[in-house]
RNA sequence: CCGGGUGUGGCGCAGCUGGUAGCGUGCUUGACUGGGGGUCAAGAGGCCGCAGGUUCAAGUCCUGUCACUCGGACCA
């Protein structure tokens, strides 16, 4: 008779939010552990998710005129060594081979952590004047950061990801590539994923090494953290003076290019989980889940059930990604199920539905039923996965903006990020002293400078200095 | 890397003061069921994470190690 509302298997997330993220993970199939530490699999339910983010990325990226290569895993230690910065920034963190069968390597390699030294050494070879500009390059690939602590999907040893490189005759143009390529990467998460993001630029300290620039997109979890979704650098002139790549230009000047790179990772995959999953499980965006829509036959042992079940799916097949379920499982389990993996529509159909020449829908995002008529299911399912996708990214939207507070002094502020998770809107005036302050007292971090500004004060929360910069702060994952 | 927790059938767990390996769920088969994780019956399934040690005897005690996990520092 009770009503169990929630998939017993899962863990709620008021009550512990990182084992619900875990739950969810493994509950919905989407990946398991591997043998060595930090490594994932991921499952056929998971890697669908990932093949349809590729999917719609990719056809993003040669919308915008870029190709597909592909790079070498192994970087030699030289190659590594020839940018400063960068590889101070990755050295902690990369696994290095040093043999080869039983006989040590003259030069040990390190297993690529991003591939900026491969472009960079390839882009010398293959670009010696203006007219092999640019060269607007992307890869997908997996690239291994040797990390201490792991999470799937959010933080692992060996992850999948894009990076974008391009090569530029200008800075200019340079510039104007990584701030488009931010805005695919926003496009994206809000068209494919329903997820808003909030689109800025990264302080001097939290830039990637070797960048003269950083963006990102920042998106906001659940549990009120801060989750960096996707980054662009613009590298100037630096990468590409330290690897002697040069070009001839119109005017017979040899010169160095610009350079940019950009990327997103099998993380999009946790982002959705934090975004839109539930005490149920996962809640999937239509656009990339696996299975659009699940068909469940009711007392699929009476008359003519599964044959209009059968006609029923022949036809969804050709609308969505559809599944029918005539498995012996009771519809009960089956239901939830269906739920705990997130797809967005299940559809019920039983004698009394025939009888009616209707089926039943209901939605995952807010458990709404309706009755279709099997004559408008062409119309009808296309239109309820439309509001699937709405109703998600208007929840995430509308939380988000409830999460978001204003600080104005630094006692709000602590208080703030104390109390209540989420971003923090606060002025800062530039220094790398109150940045660190920050963290120090409120343990937060800056996420970015967002693009849109809005002065809320005049005066920098930290030390009180004057400044027009409004800055977002919060607990990253 | 620092600190806490946990490793026992697939999963979740119990196993006290060392003395024959248990429960729930899941799995298999059959019957009845079927609109929110069904009922009954009969089965199968265990190097107790791994390696040492103490002991007549170790799931239990000791040492080491590995993995998972939470929190912190660092990072996509």
């Amino acid at each position: 008779m009770a009503k169990e509302k929630l998939v017993k298997e899962i863990t709620s997330m008021d009550e512990d939010f990182a084992k619900w993220y875990t739950d969810v993970c493994l509950k919905a199939e989407l990946v398991d552990y591997a043998s060595v530490k930090g490594c994932m699999i991921i499952r056929p339910y998971g890697y669908a998710i990932w093949e349809n983010i590729q999917k719609e990325m990719d056809a993003r990226f040669k919308a915008t005129g870029h190709e597909n290569v592909y790079m070498p895993m192994f970087i030699p230690e030289s190659l590594l060594q020839k940018e400063k910065d960068h590889v101070e920034g990755f050295a902690p963190e990369v696994a290095w081979v040093t043999h080869g069968g039983e006989e040590e390597l003259e030069e040990r390699m390190c297993v690529r952590p991003t591939s900026e030294t491969l472009f960079c050494d390839h882009f010398k070879n293959i670009v010696h004047s203006y007219r092999d500009l640019p060269k607007l390059y992307n890869q997908w690939c997996s690239v291994v950061r040797w990390e201490k602590t792991t999470r799937p999907f959010l933080r692992s040893r060996e992850f999948l990801w894009q990076e974008g490189h391009t090569l530029h005759a200008t800075s200019e143009e340079a510039k104007a590539e990584t701030i488009q390529m931010l805005n695919v990467y926003a496009e994206f998460c809000e068209n494919v994923l329903a997820m808003p993001v909030v689109k800025g630029q990264k302080t001097e300290k939290e830039r990637f090494a070797g960048a003269e620039a950083t963006y990102t997109i920042e998106a906001l979890m659940h549990d009120g953290k801060a989750l960096q979704s996707g980054t662009s650098h613009y590298f100037g002139d630096g990468f590409a003076k330290a690897f002697d790549i040069a070009f001839t230009d119109k005017n017979n000047n040899l010169v160095n290019p610009f350079q940019t790179s950009w990327g997103t990772t099998t993380r999009l995959i946790g982002a959705v989980i934090m975004t839109h999953g539930d005490d149920s499980g996962l809640v999937l965006p239509p656009v990339v889940a696996p299975i659009q829509a699940v068909l469940i036959p009711i007392a699929s042992h009476k008359e003519g059930v599964m044959n209009k079940a059968n006609e029923v799916y022949a036809r969804l097949k050709n609308i969505c990604r559809a599944k029918l379920d005539d498995s012996d499982q009771s519809p009960g389990w089956k239901f939830a199920e269906y739920e705990m993996k997130g797809v967005p529509l299940r559809i019920e159909l039983g004698p009394k539905d025939i009888e009616n020449n209707s089926c039943v829908v209901v939605r995952r995002d807010n458990g709404e039923k309706a009755f279709v008529s099997l004559d408008e299911l062409e119309t009808k399912i296309p239109e309820l996965l439309k509001a699937v996708h709405n109703g998600l990214y208007q929840k995430a939207l509308e939380r988000r903006e409830v999460m978001t507070y204003d600080a104005h002094n630094m006692e709000e502020l602590k208080d703030i990020a104390d109390n209540k998770p989420g971003f923090i809107r606060a002025m800062w005036c530039g220094d790398r002293e109150c940045e660190d302050k920050l963290k120090e007292v409120a343990g937060i971090t800056s996420r970015c400078i967002p693009f849109e500004q809005e002065a809320i004060d005049d005066t920098c929360v930290c030390c009180g200095k004057k400044t027009d910069k409004m800055l977002y702060w919060g607990k990253a994952y």
